[in-house]
RNA sequence: GCCCAGAUGGCGGAAUUGGUAGACGCGUCAGACUCAAAAUCUGGUGUCCGCAAGGAUGUGCAGGUUCGAUUCCUGUUCUGGGCACCA
């Protein structure tokens, strides 16, 4: 027999079943380890060799860790909520539940063959009522929570209260307060709390009746359909986030991510300071008497040329003048049909003169008023003084419109683009001609402080986080509505259900579908909130669920989160860097404010695997036959390059008789056109996805080669951290190297009854010579090195070499005195998942 | 548009702190074994010139710092990720 891998990982891996190898206790003599993969949503689509990527480098840290004597907890789960099942279901009539429970059945037997070391007793699942029960009393806590300004952390809700009967604050008076009858009291307290209502915009299409998510909407028109899509104000639920945006700011001092991901963080938290500028407003309503601008550079007061507000201000519909109230209307309804990030990306410019005017307050000078949907609403106060020769994007806005510029840099302003230094002396200034710009903008926030016309002011790019969403598979809200106001479920009484609805569609007027559950809705203490929560509120704390995953009566008990503490190590992509991680920061903050856990960040050191891409592969038709030509003629004709299934491309070149079979014969009739004989196929590199056909299952490798090859070519294939393509060429390369290291135990044997999927065994255990003990020593330094630093293909590649040497040194042996064996049956076992010396170490 | 990252042979990549560029693997070429094939083994393989010894050149592009740059700095191009309701 030959190197058998199917015999020999089905047997260790039963053994570990069979044994419970990797239940992991909360009691434990040894020092706690906590290495967490990114738990997957469990797409229809299944698991693709992108996403075992980061779980093989924690399975082999982890693994690596319990050898080195630690208690590792390494547990893995389902984030089990989301918009993919709802429109599943919305599409094909499958409930969510149903999609859901059988997508998470096969992400755990595709995960199963390749030999992962998690602790499965310990498995969550963000839609199980068990589970959700405690998203929603966490809920409760931030709910009944507000942030202290004083203490700069979150209490609860109640001392405010009490501190308002007693005390008053600034807003009114102990006695005011007991008159608010119970509404007035609410609408001061959502003011505080850290979970609040309040209205926001949501992508709103007429046509399907519903709110649509940002990923719904291409090109302005919904995805199903492409129906008009626009912006529309509903009550919505928000975190209240920016409280802590100071707090998660300081925060990544302490814990251990990449400098890009802190410089993500900080950047989109985008803390920034400057000055609130009030400016007198001359318009022909005669309405508004200030424009409030949010500024960094007060400075460049006296270069302000023009000023820009938000298109969707109420404020523009009170200062415009009569002649410009058609191009204005026009321009509103423009804007309103497009979504935040085309305003942003759209290099055209665009933008309406209101008719009004601002008066600079220290020279005078009229100011027109602009508006343009550079400027948002959401952030700073949605205006802006606009400085056409210090900023370029106010200089563009500038010549488009043939606004005059004034200098305020002299030689730093070339008059072609802006200049935005801090370095220039500054002219035409008024009182503050002569000054280095970066002295003057302390000194003119003073003066505009004297003045009484502003203040100084820190501003957060960072806005709360929209937390409900009009949707029905997510996790109901523990709220009910009496009155307009809402009220909280008592504790005890969770978790609350999400009801079973035998079809899922929207609910009037872009409520949620359980709007439409009127029984549901409609209960004796008020109306139910009809939205549910958002993807990452499941997320947000799920670390902590796996330290205590059965606790009926705590989220997590305070031993158990005392005991496992912060995550030593989460391995994850990027492409959560500002979601996910910043959502789980805050909850783990509020929590350790409540005292309710002992450490205020989640994740001590994080490592970002890099996406694995797909390499599509492209045939290419002559338009309007069913005739195919090689890539390299395609040139020559008018073609339809069509994606084709990358599972019969061997390279570039296709299959031609399988691509005859694909897609049940849809193109059986195909004829081609070769180029040496061969069909070449062009090739694009793009994200891995089901409708691009170039996703290449584990599946298949782990049945060719085994689960061992398949792990250590993921990790052969390049740093952890990079992206790549996928490209399985060279799998190979990896199976030769595990075929070389079995044949240092054992020969081919001819005989059948050599069983057991091993072969003839030909170690012995004679004492190994310098030469291979410096082979042996070598390597196990060499990959320790590797993998405490996530150096993963370097590592495989240290094996590769090793065994090479061993091989070359004709070295067979087992053990004494340091062994084989302590290569090969500990350190390759990290790697590899399982062991291929016989011995079962 | 804004933020972050990446770019090295035909291909994936290595070079850990500024010090011999190309480890390891794939592919490919030549050879051994074989009736043949597979498997396995041995050797060559960045590019250009040269029979060879050897020489020149070479880490996206353009500059710079340095005795010395894949590595540091400035600019730039392309690719990928994120931009607040995909997860």
């Amino acid at each position: 027999m030959e190197y058998n891998f199917r015999d020999i990982e089905k047997k260790w891996q039963d053994w570990w079943k069979a044994n419970k190898v990797y239940q992991v206790s909360n009691q434990s003599e040894k020092p706690k380890h906590f290495v967490l993969d990114m738990f997957p949503y469990p797409s229809g689509a299944g698991l693709h060799v992108g996403h075992p990527l980061g779980y093989i480098a924690s399975d082999i840290y982890s693994r690596y860790k319990r050898l080195k004597g630690f208690n590792v907890l390494h547990p893995m789960g389902y984030d089990a909520f989301g918009l993919p099942a709802e429109q599943y279901a919305i599409e094909h009539g499958i409930h969510p539940a149903v999609s859901t429970a059988s997508n998470i059945n096969n992400f755990r037997t595709q995960l199963d063959k390749i030999g992962f070391c998690y602790d499965w007793e310990r498995e969550v699942n963000t839609s199980q009522p068990g589970y959700y029960k405690w998203t929603q009393w966490l809920f409760l806590k931030l709910y009944n929570s507000y942030f202290c300004n004083t203490e700069q952390k979150a209490r609860p809700i109640a001392e405010l209260v009490a501190k308002y009967e007693t005390a008053g604050c600034k807003h009114f008076t102990a006695a005011q307060w007991q008159q608010f009858s119970v509404a007035e009291k609410e609408e001061w307290l959502m003011k505080r709390r850290l979970a609040y209502s309040a209205y926001g915009e949501v992508n709103w299409c007429e046509a399907l009746g519903t709110v649509l998510a940002n990923d719904e909407v291409v090109n302005g028109v919904s995805e199903r359909g492409g129906h008009p899509v626009e912006k529309r104000r509903m009550r919505q639920w928000y975190l209240r986030i920016t409280a802590y945006a100071d707090r998660l700011l300081h925060g990544l001092s302490t814990v251990d991510f990449s400098d890009a991901m802190k410089e993500m963080q900080t950047n989109w938290i985008g803390k920034s300071s400057g000055a609130e500028i009030d400016f007198k407003v001359k318009s022909e309503q005669g309405k508004i008497e200030t424009l409030r601008v949010y500024t960094t550079r007060p400075d460049t007061i006296f270069g302000v040329d023009f000023m820009v507000v938000a298109p969707e201000l109420d404020l523009i519909g009170e200062i415009k003048s009569k002649e410009q109230t058609i191009a204005d209307d026009e321009y509103l309804a423009y804007v309103k049909s497009r979504s935040e990030r085309e305003r942003m990306a759209e290099k055209k410019i665009t933008g309406v003169f209101t008719g009004a005017f601002a008066i600079n307050p220290f020279d005078g000078k009229e100011i027109p008023i602009w508006t343009s949907e550079y400027v948002l609403a959401g952030y700073g106060t949605g205006a802006i003084m606009a400085v056409p020769c210090g900023d370029e994007r106010d200089h563009k806005f500038a010549r488009h419109f043939n606004i005059p510029i004034t200098n305020i840099i002299g030689a730093h302003y070339n008059g072609e683009e802006a200049n935005p230094t801090k370095e220039a002396i500054l002219e035409n200034s008024g009182f503050l001609d002569g000054m280095l710009m970066k002295d003057a903008i302390e000194v003119a926030i003073e003066k505009i402080e004297a003045a009484g016309i502003g203040k100084r002011k820190i501003n957060y790019k960072m806005r709360d986080a929209g937390f409900s969403r009009q949707r029905y598979w997510g996790e109901p809200f523990p709220i009910t509505w009496k009155d307009s106001v809402p009220v909280a479920m008592h504790e005890k009484d969770l978790p609350l259900l999400l009801p079973h609805m035998d079809e899922v569609k929207p609910g009037k007027g872009g409520e949620g579908p359980l709007l439409n559950l009127t029984e549901w809705v409609n209960t004796p203490e008020g109306q139910r909130e009809t939205s549910t929560m958002p993807g990452y509120a499941g997320s947000s704390w799920y670390f902590l669920r796996y330290m205590d995953p059965k606790n009926d009566n705590e989220f997590c008990s305070r031993a158990a989160s005392d005991y496992w503490g912060q995550v030593d190590l989460y391995i994850g992509g990027t492409e959560h860097a500002v979601g996910h991680l910043l959502y789980s920061r805050m909850w783990t903050k509020v929590l350790y404010d409540l005292g309710l856990i002992g450490f205020d960040e989640p994740f001590k050191r994080l490592l970002n695997q890099g996406m694995i891409q797909g390499s599509s592969r492209f045939v290419y038709r002559i338009h309007g036959t069913s005739q195919f030509v090689s890539a390299g003629l395609k040139d020559q004709y008018t073609v339809d390059q069509i994606h084709v299934d990358v599972n019969i491309v061997d390279g570039y070149e296709l299959d031609t008789e399988a691509f005859r079979k694909w897609k049940k014969g849809e193109f059986a009739d195909a004829s081609f056109l070769l180029e040496d004989g061969k069909y070449i196929c062009g090739a694009e590199v793009e994200k891995m996805s089901k409708s691009k056909f170039n996703t290449v299952n584990p599946d298949d490798l782990v049945y060719r080669f085994g689960a061992d090859t398949f792990r250590m070519y993921e990790m052969f294939l390049g740093p952890v951290e990079m992206s790549k393509p996928w490209d399985t060429k060279g799998i190979e390369g990896v199976h030769r190297f595990l075929k070389k290291l079995w044949r240092l135990f054992f020969k081919l044997s001819d005989s059948p009854s050599v069983g057991g999927g091993e072969g003839e065994v030909i170690w012995t255990d004679a004492p190994a010579t310098d030469a291979e003990l410096k082979v042996l020593h070598k390597t196990i330094k060499k990959i320790e090195d590797d993998t405490e630093r996530f150096s993963f293909n370097t590592g495989v590649s240290s094996f590769m070499i090793c065994v090479n040497e061993l091989t070359d040194l004709k070295c067979h042996k087992k053990r004494n005195p340091a062994t084989a064996r302590d290569l090969t049956g500990s350190l390759c076992t990290a790697y590899c998942g399982r062991t291929l010396a016989p011995a079962g170490q």
